[in-house]
DNA sequence: CAAGATTGATGTTTCAATCTTT
DNA sequence: AAAGATTGAAACATCAATCTTG
């Protein structure tokens, strides 16, 4: 039971500063989004998320379970969601008649609008949060780093 | 009202994979260690995080405050938090003598066993998600973005 | 039975209002 | 009045169980 070795029980310091700088970071990144979203467009980060995919997807709209995997929710998360969405009229629901089973999350003309007028308040949060505080290389690094460990690749910096 | 700029509207092809690779990885790195810790230890992560915290602060304890800012959490939340921990026996609650109105977060000493235990958890999910898909060079490149996006600096890539 | 989605309950976090101490 | 902390209510995400279609 007590086979701890020190590798087991201390994060080494750049562990530590890697994984608690990323936590820190996302973390005030979201609430900020949340708070500008919120105050200027009475829309949370995470109902930003859905309008965004939505609008980027072929046709501005998406299956459930895209638009979960895509926004980073649970299946029962996204169903809640997409019902409050649809409550303040910004999605709408409809059947997939090709598979009954699926249902289409599709952005309405209020959605569009919706997020046409937040997303400067959006893009600005993460340009001074982000974007204005590294230089185009350390920007381009850190989205280098990311690719990096979704594809488990080792390699250089570039 | 509407003098939005195509700069405005968009974020260029860097900030988004700089920001959707952060918000994608942090959010599974926690789920991560959310599921390993509950399933093996029956704590979440934010409980781990303040049992740590705690851990590393002189004496193993903390104000109120002082533990929300560290853990990321409102006053508040942290409050809530510390009500479940003390329940369950792994930290308690005292009055500042010098200041009555701030209280401390101790670690008992069931709440160091409880740390002790699960922390090679925490850390395994860390190397699996983190220092085993990055060279030694790039865990130090990421701390090193974290810390200039702090100070705001602008420098090399180090 | 499996896949897609939903439902209701549970647990956690936040906000606003409040209480105590300085 | 301000600082530290707490309270209760509301918002949100997750889980387990369920419903429907394939």
């Amino acid at each position: 039971v007590s086979s701890g070795s020190r590798q087991d029980e201390y994060l080494t310091d750049a562990e530590i500063r890697a994984w608690g700088g990323c936590l820190q970071f996302t973390t005030a990144v979201l609430r900020a989004l949340d708070a500008a979203l919120l105050a200027a467009h009475r829309i949370s980060v995470k109902e930003f998320e859905v309008l965004i995919t939505l609008f980027n997807a072929p046709g501005g709209q998406l299956r459930m379970t895209e638009l979960a995997e895509r926004v980073l929710l649970t299946p029962s998360g996204v169903t809640h969601l997409v019902t409050r969405l649809e409550r303040d009229r910004l999605v709408s629901r409809s059947v997939d008649e090709a598979d009954r089973r699926s249902f289409f999350a599709t952005l309405t003309r209020a959605g569009h609008r919706r997020l046409r007028e937040s997303r400067p308040t959006h893009n600005e949060v993460i340009r001074a949060h982000l974007t204005r505080r590294l230089t185009a290389s350390q920007l381009a690094t850190l989205g280098a780093l990311w690719e990096a460990l979704r594809t488990g690749d080792v390699c250089g910096t570039g």
